[in-house]
Order: C-alpha cells, then sequence, then structure tokens
DNA sequence: CGCATCCTTGAGGGCCATCAAAATGCGTGG
DNA sequence: CCACGCATTTTGATGGCCCTCAAGGATGCG
C-alpha cells in the first residue's frame, strides 16, 4: 500500500493527485492543484491499443494520463520505436501545446484512463497562474532528462542491461506515484513492447530476459515483472535514479521555485 | 555565402542574431530581439576544451553560444557520452534555470565564444515578455525533439549509419543560421568525439568512416567534413529534417505563436 | 625535432539480427 | 468443457556488426 499522505491526494485530487509526484508537486498550492484538476474537461478509457495523436498533427487539447501505460514513439521505415514511456500522472502532451505541430506519436498500451485539458483553457492558466506555467515548463523538461538518460543508456548498454534500466526505471517512477509494490508491477508490456523500447528484435529481448532470470535479477511474465534483487538490478542496468528529479543529488525540495 | 537577410540578422544582433534563425524566429519583434540581445552582460571566448557546466550544478545564469560547437555529455563510469551537440544560436542551458540543478554536463569542444545571460534578467524577461517567455519553451522543447530522434536513431541504425545521420543534422543545423558552406563544414569534432557521440569505440568509427568515404557519400578529415552526395547521406543515414522544426512537415511558419 | 594527440590497420571473439520453427497462453465460440 | 485461432513466448543455427587488444603511422605544436 502507498503512504496515507499519497492516498490522501489521490482521493482528492482524482484525475491530476499523480501529477508530478515525488518531484515538485509539493510546491504547488492547493489553489493550483484544483486549477489543474479542475482544467480536465473530459475522460475517456481507452480499452483497445490505440494512437491518440499522430506525427505532424495538431491538437486543441493536452492528455493527462490518469490510469494507465503510454508510449512515445516514431515511426521508422518498417517498424515503430519506443522513445519513452509514461505512467500515471504523466501530462504526456504538453509537448502539443508549446510546438502545435508534434514530432511524434503517442500510443496506448493496455488499458488506460485519459484526462483532456483544452488548450483554451492551458493558454488562461498559462497568462493567469505563471508559478504553475513554470511548473508545466519543468515538466516537459522532466521529460527531456529522461531522454538524456535514454540517449546515453543507449550508446553505452546491452540489450540485457537496457532492459533492466527499463525495468528499473518503469518501478522507479510507479512508486514515486504510488503505484506498484513490494515485488515490482503489473504492466501490459510485450516483449515485443520492450524490443521497440530497447533498439533490439523481440526474439534477443527474449533470450536477454532469460539471462536476467537466470541470474535472479528479475522475472518477467505476461503482465507482470517481479524484481527479484532490487540492488542487482540497478547496478546491473547501471540505473541511478537522480534525473528523475525525485530524491538524490537533483531533488528539487529546497524548495527552489 | 548565407543569404543577405542572414548576414542582416547577424549584423544588427551579433550576439544572439542565430538564436532559432529559420525556426520560430520570424515569429519574434524587433523589441523582442533586441531585448534579448541586451540581455547578454558578458562575452567570453574559451579557447581550451572545458565543462563549463557539470552534472548537479546550479547556476545564476544561461549560456547563448554565440560561436563554435559545445556538446552536451553524460559520465559513464569509465567514459563521456554525447547526448546532444550544440551550434552557434543555441541557448545551450536555458535547461539549468528551468531545473535549477543540471542533470547532465555542458562541454567545449575547440574554441568557442559564450554571451551570458543573468536569470535575475530572465526572470524578468519571463515575467514582462510571456511571448518570448513561450518561445524559450519552445526552444527547450525544440531540443527534446532532437533528443527523441536520437533516441529512434540509436535503436535503429549501424555506427555508420548514426554518423550519416549526425553529419546531416550538424550541416542542416549549420545551414539554418547561416554557417556551413555548399560542400560540407568545419568542425573541431575529432572521431573520438563522434565516437562518444554514436555510442562506439573510436576504432570502429573510423572503419565507418573509411566506408562512407569508399561509399562516396562524405569524406571527414580534421576539422572538416566533405558531403559527397547530399542525398546519399541523407538516404544512408535515413535523415529527414522536420523534426528540427524548419522547413518541412511540422514546420511553423505559419504563424502559430 | 621531440612529443602529444589523432588517425589507421589487423586478428580474434562476443553480441545481436535473421531465418525457421515450435510451444505456450488466452479469448472466443461451439 | 473443449476446439480453435491468434498473439506471445521460446528455441536453434548461421552470419554480420562491433568490441577488445595490439601496434603502427600521421599530424600539429612548441
Amino acid at each position: 500500500m502507498p503512504e496515507p499522505a499519497i492516498v490522501d491526494e489521490i482521493t482528492t485530487y482524482p484525475k491530476t493527485g499523480r501529477f508530478l509526484l515525488g518531484r515538485l508537486r509539493h510546491d504547488l498550492s492547493d489553489e493550483e492543484k484544483r486549477i489543474l484538476e479542475d482544467s480536465i474537461d473530459e475522460v475517456e478509457v481507452v480499452t483497445e491499443p490505440r494512437r491518440i495523436l499522430e506525427r505532424g498533427a495538431t491538437c486543441g487539447h493536452s492528455t493527462m494520463l490518469i490510469d494507465g501505460f503510454i508510449l512515445r514513439t516514431l515511426d521508422g521505415p518498417e517498424q515503430r520505436y519506443g522513445v519513452s514511456f509514461h505512467v500515471p500522472g504523466d501530462f504526456v502532451d504538453l509537448h502539443c501545446f508549446a510546438l502545435k505541430r508534434l514530432d511524434h506519436n503517442i500510443d496506448t498500451v493496455g488499458e488506460v484512463r485519459l484526462g483532456y485539458v483544452p488548450h483554451t483553457r492551458l493558454i488562461e492558466i498559462m497568462e493567469e497562474q505563471p508559478h504553475l506555467a513554470r511548473v508545466f515548463w519543468f515538466a516537459t523538461l522532466l521529460d527531456a532528462a529522461m531522454h538524456r538518460e535514454w540517449v546515453m543508456k543507449l550508446e553505452q548498454l546491452t540489450t540485457a542491461r537496457r532492459l533492466a534500466h527499463i525495468f528499473a526505471e518503469i518501478w522507479t517512477r510507479l512508486q514515486m506515484v504510488g503505484l506498484g509494490d513490494a515485488q515490482g508491477f503489473d504492466t501490459p508490456l510485450t516483449q515485443g513492447h520492450l524490443a521497440e523500447m530497447s533498439g533490439a528484435t523481440a526474439i534477443h529481448v527474449n533470450r536477454a530476459i532469460r539471462a536476467l532470470r537466470e541470474q535472479g535479477i528479475v522475472d518477467v511474465q505476461r503482465g507482470r515483472i517481479n524484481i527479484a534483487d532490487k540492488s542487482e538490478l540497478e547496478k546491473f542496468g547501471r540505473f541511478t535514479p537522480d534525473y528523475l528529479y525525485g530524491e538524490g543529488e537533483l531533488s528539487l525540495r529546497e524548495g527552489f521555485y
């Protein structure tokens, strides 16, 4: 079970209570949290895998991921490539607001619940709530910091280590927003998705997963990741959570904003 | 020679005239350009390779790259990894303003000229110039879009193709800001730097470069990249410039802001 | 002209893609 | 409850890409 403080936050703000939880949320006032919660004018449940935004699209709203998993993807000549993933509480396409035309796709994985914020509403917030506006900026830069970490890991690690890093990052991010559990987490990600995210074939991902299992690091099953040895997982995947801007070297808890 | 319009822009705004040239600069008013130009309170020339900002650092100013090349890097256990590069006109560490603590390093390559903007000045701009503030946001999201493209290319391409992509991107970005020439461009990047950027060893980069040369695509010399066949270079590296938000599918020239 | 840095080349081995095929799990409908 | 179709997971064999270790050659600077 997550901490009582987190349960309380989700109860008070059921649609946006996980936004920046464990990061900069402590810096938002109750009024700001309420403004954000009320900015969502529509909630939708998507059960089938769906591309909710496509490269080149303009959009009139931005999307809060309330529940489920989302992949940010780019299409290659024959294949889709995952460039990042999202967990509940992520404002997945603030980019679309500031860039207008999106450079990538937003694809759901498994069942998700989405909240939509009209851009007319966002524009008002930008004008009337400069502090909240800056927190939005921070949220998009957090994505950029995660992209940079991925770039380095792709340059540095073998497939098995990349997978270890991905599992460690997902688990950490889920726990930041009060999800996952002590042994691991549930996820709709298949080995095919992991292949798209790690730049390997599904076949090789399968072999790498077997190696991870045989080393007693992590056990991957259909719909479920069990972390057998967290310390070894993070060591093997060279994972340090600093770049997520939660606790640690880069933490902002000192109250910068 | 670059177009007269670009020469004029650099003459009028010698320190910031290349900022977002070919992208969103056309959307800045003369007043905004002047405010930006005057926000630089100090100019420094750095001749030796230097780490001007280190992961974990806080900083009281942000840096405009006026001339030269800069690498954004992350340190691995034994090696440095390049996660992106910068050309003149790039505001290299707006991130440091919005994130406060930087997640990566900023390293110079060759001789550079830098302009420093104090954060007190940036805060004033954020408050008094909402449009300029949004353009700054856009500039950081452009970096994120480039990161995403790199992630995909690292997942997708062999070393030789990665190098082709890097050369194509550098050349395109240089030409956007009125640099480079019809045959290629000068650069202080060594094969070692290219190895850091492509996730390969310097030895393998050397062999990949030879292959590119033998295929008549590009000739890499000390301090100079000659593009023998632009069309073949872009095809081989699977480079499409859309994600740079200049001309093309994602262009913003319609005047969105 | 000596030194440091950068570039180049060769040999052997590990990681990973591809082609091919089979087993497993899961939802649907009979 | 079973049969079936489909996506997912698993396994094997072969070959290409790239790393490592090792050594030598070129370039530029003082």
